[in-house]
DNA sequence: GATGAATGAGATTTCATTCAT
DNA sequence: AATGAATGAAATCTCATTCAT
């Protein structure tokens, strides 16, 4: 009976859960899905996520914690980075395009049950923090002459989320096909698109 | 007492409480709305409700069926104009925007509630159908060689819907400032970066 | 359909639900009572409770503010009356005692469930003021000379009290005989001793 | 490490869950006192309870028999003695009060969950052995012609501890002042009205 | 002895929907 | 058309109890 394996077991079933929820909320839905899916999908029973969680919005709660939080983290890295804007961005684009590859159940909750529901109100700093990730990639750009300066760099930041977000939405929904070709050909899109409209040039209108 | 008073009273009380529904849905969600909350908001008795929609889902299909097409119809009148495609998209872009400036709630409701969630999965042809009218906006664009070759219409609809989407979200969400000011600016900084990015002139790096 | 009986109807599934519940709860407890045995025991669906109680602990409470109330008005009234003392405390015993033969029930869920438990806390008030109404007695008695004034009329209310609700306790549990004649004589007895032991005759030894 | 110690120790922890529980009892009544509270306020893993008691009733059986049993031998005892009647009572209302005084988590149990709550139905025999000592105090007394002979003397006792039990729920529940010298007027009181309303010289009214 | 993870019966409560009036 | 009483499926959450370690 070795030590670690206890402690390991232990935490093992709280990680069991939490990806069952992440599996159940990407099936069905964050309302729709009851507490005993998420128990029957870990396969047990249900009164045991009482054990390791409060209610059924604690589970969102900690299955965006636990993992909006790294990926934030790895985008916060991006940014801290040494290349340039442009490539910060497809970094940024690529970061959260191969996410929807690698976890799909996983973007597919945090876009349509986190970011864009109320449900995880309080969790809203977090959102925030990934915008302003972007925000300053943009604000270095205009800094180093490669962005023009005539765009806002939080709306900025909102469309090239945006459009990511409407691409993990439209794979997530079954609207986009999703094979490793498209999703190199939309990365490459979205950065083309937003890198290019932002890149100075080409101060078409106004400000 | 004319007939048609009678019919019109009828029909007032339909729309009555389908704009209900849009302010209580904005209000609370779709989830969390009671059917008596929006016979409450309408100022009838809740059973009243079961005469003119068979179930609350039918009510937030409704909804969407008599907003979202009008939205779609306004926008594909645009794309058969015969504005030059950058102008078409800042119509577009102009017309979504300016829907969040007149009815707020009817809004908040069609971004969070029927385009993202799966609530309203067999109206999925609706808004398909806005993002083919974008689609189209792109492929004229690329016949007349305003708009890069090299960029997927169907794509590019997603990042240009996307971004704007997002930004409706902000607002909705209360995270954008929301002054006359901010939706003209970012308006034009949508349509700036998209299209910018969209124009031929600067074929990027990639392909 | 005579409008009376609608209300009159309505009104009497209130009382229903009310009664069933009185009956429920002195069957079983309030903790053991279920919301369903209560709607079993009033012959309607358990849904329906809920349309006239807010929970379950309304449920009680409800009973007890629509019965206790009349007790202490009963009460109240012999204490504003003009017999003399001892023929008050009398007339008290026998309200109290015959209650119990009159609605058995009503008795023990007002005995066991409200007046001991923490139960309806916030419905102190109303007991305390059962209390008042026989330390006024007692003062009175101490005024007129009846009563023997080396006694604090509070702490004389609450042996006067707790005598009959031991009692009531004693049938409520099936400890005590309860025909009319025991009743009877239960009531002469906590009479003759508390009245006995409160006249001034016979000023004991202390003080 | 000597083999009484062990047992102690044992012996001491089944002391220190029934002290806990006395006071979780005490403090949120039976019902909603949870087993995990009272591992908890004795400083113990939950599952030691099963230990050393079957159940959650058992652990209030228990509660009561260790401590309601020693209380009725003292009661027991004073009957047994040789004092004179009134001397007598006086000393069993002076055990109970003084008890408040001492323990006043374990009286409040006793006096709110054991004996007028269900709970613990098979220990009424417990119970109604306290009836019979004073009942036996009383006839006695009728023996000895200083209690008059035409009350009952089961009914004296219920009016004689209902009244003590009456003071005990007072200060339980926070309704009455309960410093030394209160219980000390309280005991006087007690005493004074019943054993005066007993002496016989007194034939008030009927039989 | 001691621990606390695991179980699951069971209770309360909500609310969409039906339907008699 | 209009009302709201009535229904009951369904969901969340609690917690006593078991048991492997």
């Amino acid at each position: 009976m070795p030590a670690r394996s206890d402690a390991q077991a232990q935490e093992g079933k709280r990680r069991l859960l939490l990806q069952a929820a992440v599996r159940v909320f990407a099936r069905k839905g964050y309302h729709a899905s009851r507490i005993s899916d998420i128990a029957e999908e870990a396969g047990v029973a249900y009164g045991l996520l009482y054990h390791y969680f409060d209610s059924k919005e604690e589970v969102l709660r900690n299955v965006f914690r636990e993992t909006w939080r790294a990926l934030i983290a790895t985008i916060k890295s991006v940014e801290e980075g040494d290349d340039p804007p442009r490539e910060q961005l497809r970094k940024v684009a690529e970061i959260l395009i191969r996410s929807w590859r690698r976890e799909p159940d996983l973007v597919r909750v945090l876009v349509l049950e986190v970011t864009r529901s109320g449900h995880l109100a309080g969790e809203m700093d977090e959102i925030v923090a990934s915008f302003a990730a972007i925000q300053e990639i943009v604000e270095r750009g205009q800094a180093d002459g490669t962005i023009r300066v005539d765009i806002d760099p939080l709306l900025a930041s909102y469309v090239f989320y945006g459009a990511i977000d409407e691409l993990l939405t439209g794979w997530v929904l079954g609207r986009l096909p999703d094979s490793d070709d498209d999703l190199a050909r939309a990365e490459r899109t979205v950065v083309e698109i937003v890198a290019g409209g932002l890149a100075p040039e080409h101060a078409g209108a106004t400000a």
